[in-house]
DNA sequence: CATGAATGAGCATTCATTCAT
DNA sequence: TATGAATGAATGCTCATTCAT
């Protein structure tokens, strides 16, 4: 049922009616109504389980970086994983819709937050023994990241070109590279 | 009226119908179908209107930029434009909104071009004769910038906390002056 | 469009939902939300509408009145008035209908205390200068005659048979009259 | 279960639903269709129950009942127990909100029934022997007496103002008395 | 006996839109 | 140019009821 409101998120916030989602689920609109008490607690449920799995994920895949090549590598695997199963686009299209909403917005941070906190966490490990540890915080820079990856989904969302956010991750691999030799890592070595 | 338009999607793109637009412009729903064909041809046209002026108004106060720090310094006052009247709000709220309408997204995207190759032409300005040139595509980063105001404003719309993005710029600042110094510029001189 | 609710009301209170109004009214369901802000403000606009017509006409009938036998006589006529355009059903409908609504609730009362008062008002002219005065508080026979119409009115509604209330009109005519005589009224002589 | 029923008539018949009557209870609705075959069949079957334990106390404590002034006393003690039990306000939204219904109405007229009975034959007892008996006919007093409590229900459920039925009996007492007086009965000498 | 899940119709209400005036 | 009235479809949600377990 979870996956029915993914799918449906993934045509458009405005259009993911409690009629649509049943729709694409299969079953009566009630139904929706008998497990969650409203479609906001049906929104955030959705968006908590598909976020503890992917931030389990993510943690996982990210413990053990070692350079700004290898983070970028990975970070591109794990968004083609994203994209595949469309929960960036879901959690995108749900925090983009709800920002007006009194109730549901500051539930969305909530459940935003320990992205945040997993994006200031590797930013900190990124710069720690750098040159840049003193003159750019990570707390700033994990939140640039995160706002990086939204403003990202919203553009390749707008246009179907999903190409977009592939090409960024391409670009930024020489200079990724780049980084690691002037600092000394030893990361990208192998690409 | 297209003001009237402008402060609607500044209380979300779910809420914007005719009558609210109607409501807070002191007119009649008719009137909108008299001037437009459809409620899409006058976000389209709002979205014109004001992305033009802001465009404009971009384009003069990024003409003689001279280094990183410089930029950002331009930038943030930008910003703090936009946040006065609610531009980057509206136009975020209707990118986000009408993502998944198979007509209006792609009329917005038009409507976007414009901003993605002026940001790619200060991108290519600004690294242009730095070591950066060859290994960071000017496109990508102009592309990488807007994906990053779009997210910035979706987060700072989610919590109603403004603060994020003026943190942000303030956290920028060292980074800009140690880039500009590292590279020569002149630019954070006087900052 | 008021006389399509009272008709309505004339069906049941639970069973005036928005449809079955404009269904009878012949309109679409939105009209009323056109005129009305809410089912209830409708409710209590048509409630004060006929509410008022009928009240004035019952002041105008009940002006006059000699005696216990005349205003009974009256108030025969009154009321079969009534039954025949439906007010006081779709009165007690409304009345016994939206008894537990928190907003409803208060608003009726409201519009039914012209009506207590008119009672009370006719109560007192009726038992000042008989030996009933002293002994019976007009305020509380005013209030004891209405409830008493809304209680009849609930049972002839309750089983079809409108003769009910006749019967009752009928067998307290020589009753008044008895009334009268013993009074010195001279109301009920030509019965 | 059926105190359940009888509990929720307390918050309106239009809010009484198998789901607020399974709520107040403590049970899943589904429950009721297992008893019963029906929403209605479970609140005939409650009005059934609570009005024949009513009944049976009613006609002990005005069995032997001696005069007006006596009788009032009496009703006012039963009353008194009704409202602490809530059990004519169940009643009356019961018959209010049913009134309309073609199956449920009838039913009801017929658990009426045997009030309208005790009622009548009290008001015979009550009348007979005195100058008022030819003159004042027993069962069209009878029917008034119900009707007059069914409305002063209905009043007294639409203001929160249990008080209003008090006062009238409270009013009625010193009528009761002069009646007594006058027509030689004993009963309410020791008030 | 009882539950939890489900259904489909119905609810009040709001929507974009039309159109006579 | 603009309004006010109207429409019909859609919204979120609740309902009585059923039924496998």
């Amino acid at each position: 049922m979870r996956a029915a409101l993914q799918t449906l998120a993934a045509d458009g916030f405005p259009a993911t009616s409690a009629r649509a989602i049943a729709r694409r689920g299969g079953f009566a609109p009630g139904v929706i109504y008998y497990h969650f008490e409203d479609l906001e607690h049906l929104f955030l449920a959705a968006l908590e389980w598909t976020s503890e799995r992917r931030l389990a994920r993510y943690r996982e895949e990210l413990a053990g970086v070692t350079g700004a090549a290898d983070l970028l590598r990975r970070l591109r695997a794990l968004y083609a994983e994203d994209l595949a199963a469309g929960h960036v686009a879901a959690v995108q299209e749900l925090v983009a819709g709800a920002a007006s909403s009194p109730r549901l917005g500051p539930a969305i941070v909530e459940r935003l937050r320990p992205w945040l906190r997993l994006s200031e966490e590797v930013a900190g490990r990124f710069l720690s023994g750098t040159p840049l540890e003193p003159v750019v915080p990570a707390s700033e820079l994990g939140l640039a990241v995160v706002a990086l990856y939204l403003g990202m989904e919203t553009l390749t969302h707008l246009d179907r070109d999903r190409a977009g956010a592939e090409s960024l991750f391409a670009a930024a691999a020489p200079a990724a590279a780049l980084f690691d030799r002037l600092l000394g890592h030893e990361g990208g070595a192998t690409e």
